[in-house]
Order: C-alpha cells, then structure tokens, then sequence
DNA sequence: CTCTTTGCAAAACATTTGCATGCCT
DNA sequence: AGGCATGCAAATGTTTTGCAAAGAG
C-alpha cells in the first residue's frame, strides 16, 4: 500500500482529503509498524496541538473501514498498521517492544488442516511475539 | 485441570479457598469455554447478589497467575478459561457464537520455522475462529 | 489473632456519541 | 451551498486502586 493509493480511495468512496488525515495516512506510511491510537495523536499534535481522541478514532475507523489499516489487539488496546496490500494473505512477527512487523506468507491454515466437519472456519490469528533485531541489540 | 487441582494451587501457595473462590473454580469447570468477567459476575450473582466487579477482577487476575486459567483477548474484552493444563502446548479452535473451545495440539512453530537470526522469538498466538456444531445448526 | 479477602466508592483508561461549528469540493 | 469533518463535552465500558470492615486459618 502506498499513500497515493489511500488518497485514491478516500477520494473514489466521496471522502476528504484533509490536512489531518493526510498527516496520518503519512505516518503511517513512514512507520511502517503497529500504533495505537494514542501514539498517533502524539505524533499527530506536533503539527495539530488541538487535535483530540475522537478525530483520531473517527479516521482510524473510517480507514480501517477502507482497508487502508491493518488492525491488531495487544495489552488491552487496538493496534493500527498501514496495509501491507491485500494482494495476498500473510502473517506478521511482532517486535512486543517497538511493535515494528516482519510479514511472511507462510500460513498454517494452509499447511496443516483439512476442514474438521463439526466446526466452521471463518478466520483465524496467526501472530509472532518478539524483538527485532534493533531492540535485541538495545538490550531488552 | 480439575477442582481439586484447583483448590490445592490455592492451599500451596497459601491463598483462602472461600465460597466466592470455590463458586468460580466451579463455574470454569463446568463451562470449559471463554467466559468474560462480566458473563462470571452475572453467573456469580445468582448466589453471591452484591458480589462485585473488584472482587472478580482480582481473583480472575490472581487465577490467572496460578495458572488456573488460561486468557486471551476478544472485541475488547479479556476472556478467561480453565486451564487445559500445562501438560502440553496446544491451541484452540473458538467458536465466536458461544466461546465454546476445542483443543488441537499441532503448532505452527514446530512445523514451520527454525529459528530468523535477526528476530528473537518470545511468544506466539494462534488461534483458529469459527462456528461450533452446536452454533450451526442454531443457524447463526 | 493475624493476614487475606471483600465491598464500596472513586478513579483510570480506552473508546464512542451528540451536537454545533467549520471546512473541503 | 451542501455534506462531510472536526472540536468540545459528556458518556460508556472495562479494569484498577485505596481504604476500612469482614472473614478464614
């Protein structure tokens, strides 16, 4: 996912571009990695001192509507990436201390199970836990 | 895990099997699925009305360190089970109608990966979403 | 009798909503 | 101009904490 491709689609669904949410959907471009909401209202405050929690969350839905988000949930509160695309189905490792991800497309939906007849699909969760490589060498 | 498995933990490490405790120990027992602290509150106030909200929190986070219960995290809500048991790692198929749960043994971390040598692996989730028999015929 | 457990009340924290105003297209 | 976006304030929902009273070993 790039920014323009955000762009594109608030545009085509009749949604604004605004100041604000290009800044966001620039952050989490640069980023790169999971935030949580209050993380992004500070990094959003330096430019917009008065922004508050509900614009923030009123377009991490609205976003996360759109698939232009990734979400995941982590000690109590919601985590939001930028997309890696949907191109296709992949899995992350998860630095628990900065929350950078590494993809990979391996998936175990794949690998391992048939369909168990007296259970439905409908999803699944697949993540790993750990530090990168920058924070292993900080010295958890 | 059993009951008296349960009310041994409590003894050993010197902690008071009172009837509110014994009521929960219960009640996990019997259900065998994800219950939500308010679902174990609503159960308890059948016997105990003025029971509280405090008095859950702390004796679910207090089983939760025991290693009675096993946890995780669902639309915003820590969801707590008794414990398969640690006898081995395994993983749950959850029905997201009723929080019923199934156990599987296969992990994806022994089938797939050695170990990254940029990524030290601390922890991993994995966790398989769906519909139990029970929820499907109920037509969900 | 002592230390743990509980109830009560209040607080902390993440998130959501109503309403009036402001801003993009 | 018209509809979407935002700020403000207040509410909601989950979970935590301090303190004093009650209960278990």
């Amino acid at each position: 996912m790039e920014i323009t491709d955000a762009l594109d689609l608030l545009k085509e669904k009749g949604y604004k571009y605004t100041g604000k949410r290009e800044k966001m959907v620039r952050l989490f471009s640069e980023k790169r990695r999971y935030l949580s909401a209050k993380e992004v209202l500070l990094d959003m405050q330096e430019e917009y001192p008065n922004l508050s929690f509900d614009t923030i969350y009123r377009n991490l839905t609205l976003f996360e509507e759109l698939g232009l988000l990734e979400t995941t949930e982590f000690k109590g509160e919601k985590q939001y990436r930028f997309s890696c695309g949907s191109t296709h189905h992949h899995h992350h490792l998860i630095c628990t201390k900065c929350r950078k991800t590494i993809s990979f497309e391996m998936c175990p939906m794949n690998v391992i199970f048939g369909s168990p007849k007296d259970f439905m699909i409908t999803g699944h969760k697949f993540e790993i836990y750990g530090y990168c490589s920058d924070c292993m060498e900080a010295g958890v």
